[in-house]
DNA sequence: GCAATAGTGTCTATCAGACAATATACC
DNA sequence: GGTATATTGTCTGATAGACACTATTGC
């Protein structure tokens, strides 16, 4: 257990005279791109209400990016993790505690942020429409919900000497307090030995720094995971209808479903409840829950 | 686009006066899983090879953790991004350039460096064996290749409040000039509004720091790709015979599989050549080369 | 009764698992 | 010829897409 190095010093000895050399460090932040689903009112007293896919912007109020909208976040502290800065962050904004919450990626291009070398490990949130009432409008700082739409744009391809050079442009909307929106484009470089996918900025409107990049990277996080998980289950409240969930998958996912295969397709994610809806107009829809076993 | 803050200061005096503040900042490294899939001598001249997934280790020289086994990595400097800093790191310690290379996770327990505050930042990188050949012994470090194995030991659930904690360990074994195992468990907690992941290393015979962590969640990654993505044909030579690309995913999956559905499961990833195997000792085996249209 | 949604039935094409049958060099 | 692998065929059950049909409430 106490092995010598070269110089003849113990690993103990070793840390105890251990001094952080001049190597120049980065400054860690957290940003948050936290969803959440919002339902806006029907036309008629018998139309279900139409569902919307939000995120969480903050309004800057100071220097860089002045008057721009950031995704929340802040510095990692040292006596914390990455993930528990996300928490921290979470309940500062919105006041919510237990939600989903997922690693995205970490993003360390230089001259991201203007100031210094700051590097951002991502995460993705997902609130239900229960917990919303909790938040906004908290504290000074201006937050709002933006509703998110982010569609491919273009596609593009090119070959080269031992593979193919694949560009998606997607177009990011953001409606909210502000209409905001950017171009990122996905490039994908397949050569015989190695495949590597790209994330770039190519126009943006309204948003500071690389969000628009990272929110980019949230929505493909989210509506891949969607079609495999349970993810999405973490969108709705307590109770909801098999419809209610189905407009959340096509809200997310931006694509219309065929009724009979959703409904099969989520059977073993949800409960059922002996409850029902009332007063709508039409014929009265089964309650369900998340299934938690398995 | 020369607003001003509370201070009258526009965005370009204020980057011109900017000083970071006397906040901490961590240490960011990047660590890098690197997979390759090497062939072992047959009993007789008439079998095949088995085939072996391996990852790249290095021994320590120093403290901490002197003498140990670690992943390989380093520093992420000011003037690249983490991705830069992986590549470089790759083409130090095998010599080659052209991978794939994917960005896991970012760990950043307090505590997995004993000396001071590290936050890094994983990668995995998938070599064929053809690239092989090139590195092993170039510099004084110690590196060598590692036979893994990983496979589920026990399970666990436990019924909470409002939902159950599941808890999986797993064995991880490393073998190479020594042999080094871990046991690693991941515990997933559902309640009705959130589900998290935790990874946590329950014992640790011979590799430093996380790393047996990093390599637990590398190989999941792997696993899960594998079964929906084309990953696998980075680890292949540029031409191979189903069957060996079959005893790859078989040593990846550590499962086996069936010929019949591997071979319709694969056949849109790979491409025909006319070229066969030959003085096999049985019948000759067709050539394929990776896919690379879609 | 009618509007609007809830919920179910079923046909078909596709695909994975399972197993079998046939093919072919090389010693 | 015999061994070990290569390659294809096919049966079956499960599943997704597509579409149609029936059910039920509140006004």
């Amino acid at each position: 257990m106490s092995l010598l190095d070269k110089d003849g010093i113990t690993e103990s000895e070793f840390l105890e005279q251990y001094r952080p050399g001049d190597y120049e460090r980065p400054s860690v932040t957290t940003d948050m791109v936290i969803f959440t689903v919002t339902e806006e009112e029907a036309d008629s007293y018998r139309k279900l209400p139409e569902k919307e896919l939000r995120v969480l912007l903050i309004r800057r109020g100071g220097h860089p990016f002045l008057g721009k909208w950031a995704l929340p976040g802040g510095f990692v502290r040292p006596d914390e993790t990455t993930d528990q800065a996300a928490v921290r962050e979470l309940r500062e904004e919105t006041g919510v505690g237990e939600v989903y919450l997922e690693q995205l990626y970490t993003f360390s291009d230089i001259g991201r942020d203007p100031r210094t070398w700051v590097i951002s490990c991502s995460y993705m949130a997902l609130i239900n429409s229960d917990k919303l009432e909790l938040k906004s409008g908290d504290d000074a700082s201006e937050a709002a919900w933006f509703k998110v739409s982010y569609r491919p744009l273009q596609e593009q391809k090119e070959l080269i000497e031992d593979g193919y050079i694949k560009t998606r442009k997607y177009e990011l909307e953001l409606n909210g307090e502000e209409k905001l929106s950017a171009i990122v484009s996905r490039t994908t470089t397949v050569k015989t030995t190695s495949t590597a996918t790209e994330y770039e900025i190519v126009s943006n409107d309204g948003l500071a720094f690389d969000h628009a990049k990272i929110i980019a990277y949230a929505i493909e996080r989210l509506r891949g995971k969607v079609n495999y998980t349970d993810i999405a289950l973490h969108l709705m409240p307590k109770y909801f209808t098999l419809t209610e969930l189905q407009q959340v998958y096509e809200v997310v996912l931006d694509k219309e479903l065929l009724k009979a295969a959703f409904r099969r397709k989520v059977a073993d994610l949800v409960e059922e409840t002996d409850l029902y809806t009332e007063n709508a107009g039409h014929r009265p829809s089964r309650l369900y829950q998340r299934h938690l076993e398995d």
